[in-house]
RNA sequence: GUGAUUGUAGCUCAGCAGGUUAGAGCGCUGGAUUGUGGUUCCAGAGGUCGUGGGUUCGAGCCCCAUCUAUCACCCCA
């Protein structure tokens, strides 16, 4: 049986429409991260399993790709390893190398390896795909590509501000309506510590997440089952239903959670990044939204989220403020903020609501046919004149018939085709077809460029 | 990792309560038109019904397993 090939779960092939829009997205969040003086890097597809795992809690240590050692590694299992059945074990000792599972962890392992090099505060962009054993569903791949900017070694709030210009400006050029939401780390600590649950912070803030899909009162249970006590649930309970403009929920909030010295620094940074939002003309509505936590537990003070407003498909955008990623790499004391741009769902937001322009799916300019050796020698030093104008261009390979390179032409979209035989030859000319009318005209190579720069 | 739905030609789908040689539209190939596409007309190719087992005289249809896709949970871009 000829079994049909496949890829991956989770995985796709893009066809050249498809990547001409893609590059459209990366193209324009490229050109506006440039805008704001941050620099691109790379780094490696894959990272040592070391510098991977337990960075992103026990679910992203799972959610991780490992990468099958080199070499005879089963001998090197102990028998008693493998009786056991003891899958995390032996896992490490048959893998020591992963697929990167985010640009943020990567990043900081370059921090701090390359840090005489680097220029502090160090801007950068990274525009790479990453990898995670996800069960696919909905805007969910296992295989996808996020756009980063980070700013490393400096914990200024107009690092911040400068973030949100930037979100509001990747969607306003890809004509997105979205919702910024914001909150901060420091805040959801000084509820977990109000309450009198420091230590539970994680549980609270994950379950606190899930507030406006599942209801307050199944966050409630969702903390008695992870051992919250009944009276520190109730405390929350007044928290979660805060209500009314940033301002207000921020006052109130203060009040609530007056006794934590972490939790009033929060309110304080979110105050200084809404003032000097205000003093700018942003498109995107900004929202405090205190049940915003995202699961990532490295941030520490802001967290960024952006949701299409259009489109039901989760958040598009994510990031935050982490003072000590690079401490776990052996850099303590230096502070970085960022945000990730996810390009696939953006592209997927696009695709449903049909932003993408006209002009993202265009093909070659001006075809040629081929009608054999002798027009080909004809015409070979006038393709490169048309191309020396700047127009793409392309010269049938084979001389087949007319109509399998008009009908080539016709489905590549390609708006002007050029024949040029005997007749043509004779009398130095070309003869210019323009798809779309049928119009047929006999020109010079000055004529034909004239033509199709006419085009727009 | 848990739970559910799905799978028939390249694509979108039909397929009568399990019954002989599995259909349509679009697409594809060739011709009408040997220097003319997109429109029209004519002809043709293409499926071991996701895969592997099972039930049955007989399975595209029923059962089990497996894979894939989709959806929800977990978590997340």
């Amino acid at each position: 049986m000829s079994q049909k090939p496949s890829i991956p779960k989770g995985t796709r092939d893009f066809f050249p429409l498809l990547m001409a829009r893609r590059n459209f997205i990366f193209d324009t969040i490229k050109s506006v991260f440039l805008l704001y003086g941050y620099q691109e890097i790379e780094t490696p597809a894959m990272e040592n399993l070391s510098t991977l795992m337990g960075k992103y809690g026990e679910e992203g240590d799972k959610l991780l790709f490992k990468i099958l050692n080199s070499g005879d590694f089963a001998a090197k299992i102990p028998d008693e390893l493998i009786a056991d059945k003891d899958s995390a074990k032996i896992t490490n000792m048959i893998s020591e190398k992963g697929l990167r599972y985010d640009l943020t962890v990567p990043f900081a392992r370059f921090v701090v390896q390359n840090r005489n090099e680097l220029i502090f505060p160090f801007k950068r962009f990274q525009i790479q795909p990453v990898w995670r054993a996800d069960r696919p569903q909905k805007g969910r791949y296992r295989e996808f590509y996020q756009c980063d900017v980070d700013v490393i070694g400096s914990d200024s709030l107009l690092n911040e501000v400068e973030l949100v210009q930037i979100v509001d400006e990747v969607f306003k050029r890809l004509n997105i309506n979205v919702t910024l939401k914001i909150n901060n780390r420091k805040i959801l600590a000084g509820i977990a510590e109000t309450i009198g649950e420091p230590e539970r912070i994680t549980e609270i803030t994950i379950a606190i997440d899930k507030l406006d899909k599942i209801g307050i009162e199944n966050v409630m249970k969702e903390l008695f089952a992870n051992g919250v006590s009944p009276e520190s649930v109730e405390k929350l309970k007044p928290i979660l239903e805060l209500s009314g403009t940033n301002i207000e929920k921020l006052n109130k909030i203060a009040t609530v959670i007056s006794s934590s010295e972490t939790g009033l620094k929060g309110i304080e940074e979110v105050k200084t990044l809404f003032g000097y939002l205000n003093k700018l003309q942003l498109n995107l509505p900004v929202e405090l939204d205190l049940t915003l936590a995202r699961g990532l537990n490295y941030y520490t003070g802001a967290i960024f989220e952006v949701k299409a407003s259009d489109v039901e498909i989760g958040s598009i955008t994510g990031g935050g403020r982490y003072d000590d990623l690079t401490g776990i790499f052996g850099l303590p004391g230096v502070s970085g903020v960022g945000i990730s741009f996810g390009a696939d769902r953006i592209f997927d937001v696009m695709e449903q609501l049909n932003l993408f322009p006209e002009e993202t799916s265009t093909t070659t300019t001006v075809f040629f046919v081929n009608f054999g050796e002798k027009e080909t020698a004809y015409l070979l030093p006038i393709v490169n004149e048309i191309r020396k104008a700047g127009y793409s261009c392309e010269l049938y390979p084979d001389a087949a018939k007319l109509k399998k390179q008009m009908a080539y032409a016709n489905r590549k979209n390609i708006p002007y085709v050029v024949m040029a035989g005997e007749n043509e030859m004779k009398s130095g000319t070309l003869t210019l077809k323009t798809m779309e009318s049928g119009e047929q005209k006999e020109v010079s190579l000055s004529q034909l460029i004239e033509r199709i720069g006419h085009r727009s």
